[in-house]
RNA sequence: GGGGAGGUUCCCGAGUGGCCAAAGGGGACAGACUGUAAAUCUGUUGGCAAAGCCUUCGGAGGUUCGAAUCCUUCCCUCCCCA
């Protein structure tokens, strides 16, 4: 292994523990077993994980096996990882149903002939009670409750389960069964991670490395990005989303976002960050930003096709192109509340009158604000709601 | 096992018989300003063809003209002692 190959492995690294043991590993010319663990929680995966991913997939193609370890059984416990409550566990059917989606969306990044899908149920169905003593002599409360989550819920007098303890001691446990080398996460699995390591040496295996990758924050520029906070962009999800949402983000992320989402390094990075300090409007980076992204989960004329769309309807304001188009009667009058409703543009009809009243309601470029107004159509009309929600009326 | 404190709307949290669809904050949404950024200001935030009606304060009963509030019972959480 040369040096230069090795940086560009721990690049992005929030930490490696210890460095100098993976580099021990990567001498010996084996492939190594690279743990991640998934959570089968949400059917979506988004660009926060997708870090993480990705360097999985430099391990694979370094030569290395991924060992992705589905917690099915774990998901009935619920990580209680940064946890300020506990989690509600979810039942098989769900996590079977969410899987699917997931493999799906998994293999777009990683490369599916270098990579071992074990469910973790496999194992840890398995053990005894006895067994489970035996695991769970290897801790400590006062250890557990060293942990920030535990803690703070401890101190704040909020419930910790018991099984909650365990999640951590199974999940490593999981290092012990697949005899993983190296594991890999976010920044918030430290403490678990490093108790696979203890775990493994009370086995009698050479412990795991623990490669830790930074947390990519959410939409909200504070919390890290997850399903569960609602403040993710999901690989998925169509461009013109994927776009608007990159648009969205706080301006002190534009830079991180580069780094993490679009993998920019040293020269590239430098060059954004000189942009920026250079006084360039940060929009026009996020449009960049936004079009690399799409790039990335679609295709260069996805990206750029998004890109002029977006200058069309929120810079210059005009309507987009192919708006999803909603049929009503000819000439039939309907209640602009009722019509808005049926649309599936709100929520509810109080939502609806609510958004009306306060000016988000345009038709055809007229703003209307009397929620008590029954409209007919003859020609075909467009309806804004609020900056992004747009329906194409067609008389039938 | 004993003693004490609690469970309120998306979240936190006030409310101890009518003025309570429930203060305040957070979040979210909308409007102004902008760059679908931040900051700021304003408004909205259970449902309903709405000055009215219906459903909501852990669950089930009860008292009362009237209950988030009082009583009974059940479930759940936290703390202290053993």
């Amino acid at each position: 292994m040369i040096d230069e190959g090795f940086q560009r492995l721990i690049a992005g690294a929030d930490s490696i523990i210890p460095e100098n043991e993976l580099k021990k590993k990567l001498k010996e010319g084996r492939p190594l077993r690279v743990k991640l663990g998934i959570d089968p929680t949400a059917p979506e995966i988004h660009l926060g994980f997708v870090v993480v991913l990705r360097k999985l997939r430099q391990f694979q193609d370094l030569g290395h096996i991924a060992v992705l370890i589905v917690g099915d059984f774990t998901a009935r416990i619920g990580d209680p990882s940064g946890r300020s409550k506990t989690r509600p566990p979810l039942t098989d059917k769900v996590i079977k149903e969410n899987i699917k989606g997931y493999a799906k969306q998994i293999f777009k990044i990683l490369d599916e002939k270098k990579t071992e899908l074990r469910y973790n149920s496999e194992w840890l169905s398995k053990l005894t009670p006895s067994d489970i003593v035996k695991l769970a002599s290897n801790i400590t409360v006062a250890r557990l409750l060293e942990r920030d989550d535990f803690e703070k819920r401890y101190t704040q007098q909020h419930p910790i389960g018991l099984h909650e303890f365990l999640y951590p001691l199974f999940q490593a446990y999981d290092s012990v069964s697949v005899r993983s080398d190296i594991e890999l996460g976010g920044t918030d699995q430290r403490w678990n991670h490093l108790l696979g390591r203890e775990l493994q040496k009370s086995f009698g295996q050479e412990p795991q490395v623990v490669f830790l990758m930074p947390l990519l924050e959410g939409l909200d520029g504070k919390r890290k990005m997850s399903k569960s906070y609602n403040n993710y962009i999901g690989i998925e999800e169509p461009p013109r989303e994927q776009f608007g949402k990159v648009m969205s983000i706080p301006d002190e992320l534009i830079l991180r976002y580069f780094h993490l989402c679009l993998n920019y390094q040293g020269e590239e990075l430098e060059e954004v960050k000189q942009r920026l300090e250079g006084g360039e409007n940060p929009m026009k980076l996020k449009l960049d930003l936004a079009e690399g992204i799409v790039r990335l989960y679609y295709s260069e004329e996805e990206a750029k096709k998004t890109r002029e769309e977006f200058i069309k309807v929120f810079s210059k304001e005009e309507t987009p192109e192919d708006i999803e188009i909603f049929e009503v009667k000819k000439g039939e009058e309907v209640w602009i509340v009722e019509l808005l409703d049926r649309a599936g543009l709100v929520d509810s009809r109080g939502e609806a009158r609510r958004m009306i009243k306060q000016g988000a309601l345009e038709i055809d470029g007229e703003k209307i604000t009397d929620f008590t107004k029954n409209i007919s159509f003859d020609d075909e009309a467009i309806i804004r709601l609020g900056k992004k929600r747009f329906l194409k009326l067609v008389p039938r």
